[in-house]
DNA sequence: GTCTATAGAGGGATAGAC
DNA sequence: GTCTATCCCTCTATAGAC
């Protein structure tokens, strides 16, 4: 007779998780006390302990939702018909991701741990597989149309796509005057002028 | 009489800078303890102090000796007769200051310490403005000569020239089978290929 | 009575600064 | 080498659900 109920558990870890996430992206990991994690999900450091073994494991449990995200992403990109405007909506969704603004500290935070942790440098190498894998699936399919130059294979395309779409949150710093909707509509060209097939005599 | 020779405090100043240069790199600033600093540059911990008031100073202290080699960089790119030419060896620098091991570690640090520490951000923005300001002056080379696609500003041209330059380092955890060689050589490629002016009609 | 959830104090180690 | 502050985590205690 399990007097725990599982759902209830998952969301209290969840809200735990997305206080922490906060004081993560602004302090950084190291930067962070368990104290503060506690605090701002209102519970105490014992209940904190509690839901997790370890404020390292706080940090590792981040990266399911953004998971579960694009595994729904990618699903919705394989079921349209056209290619072109499936990889348009994926750089509409990174650009929208990174506009949330705790997002580009997050990221630099994650990879600086990366760094240092194998299990976060597997994760982020599982996440970014998952990109490069789904984007891939979408430019070979623009090849089999005949509208990518097939001379790149779709693996090298991809990963100069998501370079392109990188660009929306490595900036370390705050760029008060970014225009976004530009940024966006700049790297979509510039990945149709990467990708695009204009015949024998196309700049490779 | 000043027994101290301002030379010799300047030089064990960056000997102490580039003993913990590499402590930053795989540790983190957080995680490299000042201890760690002096013992790896051979001295006491109390003369670490001496030498910088605190941890954070050595920290700061490293982005003289990168400002300076970018400075002659940009000096000789801008005497040399062909800009294509220039812009390529700019590309060739930033592959070759990134196939150090230790830099990709120490850029995400650094950009993670940026969003926390306005005057880090402060480096890192002067940092990237010198390049984006060199990379600027080459491109606007390029469309007074008729060669780089006048539609795009020359500031927004080299943003997006240094995207692509990023992803030599941005990528946070250490990717084994990465082919430097080829990842410059397309680099240059897509950088021609967003800049090029194929007259009134190209893809824009 | 057993198990889970929560609270909060404190241990033990270690850090930066001098 | 020392000193003070701080942090991660453990430990004990209590409340309530079954």
């Amino acid at each position: 007779m399990r007097t725990v109920d599982p759902e209830r558990h998952r969301q209290r870890r969840m809200e735990i998780v997305g206080a922490a996430l906060e004081l993560f992206a602004t302090q950084g990991l190291a930067g962070t006390t368990t104290a503060e994690i506690a605090r701002a999900a209102g519970i105490s450091s014992g209940a904190l302990f509690h839901y997790f073994p370890s404020k390292r494991a706080v940090f590792l449990a981040m990266f399911e939702a953004d998971r579960e995200e694009w595994d729904e992403a990618f699903a919705a990109a394989r079921v349209r018909s056209d290619p072109w405007a499936a990889l348009e909506e994926v750089v509409d969704r990174v650009a929208a991701e990174a506009a949330h603004p705790l997002m580009a500290g997050l990221i630099v935070e994650v990879l600086a741990q990366a760094h240092r942790d194998p299990e976060v440098a597997g994760l982020v190498e599982a996440g970014d597989r998952r990109m490069l894998d789904g984007v891939a699936e979408l430019v070979d399919r623009l090849c089999r149309e005949g509208t990518a130059d097939p001379g790149m294979p779709a693996a090298t395309a991809a990963r100069w796509v998501l370079t392109l779409t990188d660009a929306f949150h490595t900036r370390g710093y705050p760029e008060p005057d970014r225009d976004r909707a530009a940024e966006t509509a700049t790297a979509k060209r510039l990945i149709a002028r990467a990708l695009r097939y204009d015949g024998p005599g196309s700049p490779a």
